[in-house]
DNA sequence: AGGTCGACCTGGCAGC
DNA sequence: TGCTGCCAGGTCGACC
């Protein structure tokens, strides 16, 4: 079994491939094969609120896909780990947890193996206090140098800690971390407060050029979701630190090291991120 | 209020 | 073989 560990550029990806699928079409029928995915009070009002409407657009905010209707609402869907929306003829497996049936014939599944993923509707997105909460999008404008060094002067915890932190910038996980911080050469345990205005300068640039450079490779691991072309993602392939412990660092050679900060595993190069 | 840690889940896998 | 316990990681809430 192979999970998709969904961060920004996963969840992108999947916003890019659902706009061209689904905007325009309706929703016939809505089942739900395990309510425990359903984050809204009542399993009812969340069928109901979805049945007959229309999909207008389709958009991300953070890790969270964000689907809108010519009627008014919206379906939020967080795929925390293991959540993936897939696109095509209905789905029958042991994950698959509640099925969309759309207009043209074809279903949009939401499968989730662990369960942590959720699905809701909201009629406002002021709603849903996640929306509220979450940081800057690191791809948009509001996110530069200026701001970083700003705002990461106020935090005393470690760099990687916090770019770990939706409330502080929105969609980088777990595996973005340590790129990230590979490219800026930052040690990932060196306090925010601390870093220089030359790492942070960098820390800035890497995180652009990493978080695109995986969208342009459609994301880590999105072998178990189908779309029109059949292509999967191929940035694993292209990791320089993440679940790379003991083998050598792609610049030095030194061997790269695992850590763990808050209960997370870091990668990293002892070398290249004094 | 910022920081830390366990809970939520399931299955693969190492070790005995 | 079969058991135990660790590990994967996003977010929330409890606690200091």
């Amino acid at each position: 079994m192979i999970f998709s560990m969904p961060e920004l550029p996963e969840v992108e990806t999947i916003k890019r491939d659902l706009s061209r699928l689904i905007i325009g079409q309706g929703i016939e029928d809505v089942f739900v094969r395990d309510d425990r995915v359903i984050k809204s009070h009542k399993l009812n009002d969340f069928i109901s609120s979805l049945k007959s409407k229309t999909v207008q657009g389709v958009d991300r905010r953070g890790k969270l896909i964000v689907i809108s209707f010519k009627e008014g609402g919206y379906l939020l869907a967080h795929l925390k780990m293991t959540g993936q929306l897939i696109y095509g003829e209905r789905l029958n497996l042991k994950e698959t947890k509640v099925v969309f049936k759309l207009s043209r014939g074809q279903y949009l599944n939401y499968n989730d193996h662990r369960l942590f993923g959720r699905l809701s509707f909201v009629r406002q997105l002021q709603d849903e206090p996640f929306l509220n909460a979450i940081g800057p999008e690191p791809l948009k404008n509001g996110f530069n140098t200026e701001w970083l060094s700003r705002n990461l002067k106020r935090r005393s915890v470690s760099i990687k800690t916090l770019l770990l932190d939706q409330h502080f910038v929105a969609g980088i996980g777990n595996i973005y971390a340590s790129e990230i911080l590979f490219d800026a050469g930052i040690n990932p345990l060196k306090p925010a407060s601390r870093l220089t205005k030359k790492e942070v300068a960098s820390l800035y640039q890497s995180t652009l050029d990493i978080l695109r450079e995986a969208i342009q490779y459609r994301g880590c691991s999105m072998r178990n979701y189908r779309d029109a072309s059949g292509e999967e993602g191929k940035f694993l392939n292209r990791v320089r630190v993440y679940n790379r412990e003991h083998q050598p660092c792609r610049v030095c050679g030194t061997m790269i090291q695992r850590m763990v900060q808050n209960g997370r595993s870091t990668y990293f190069c002892q070398r290249c991120q004094q």
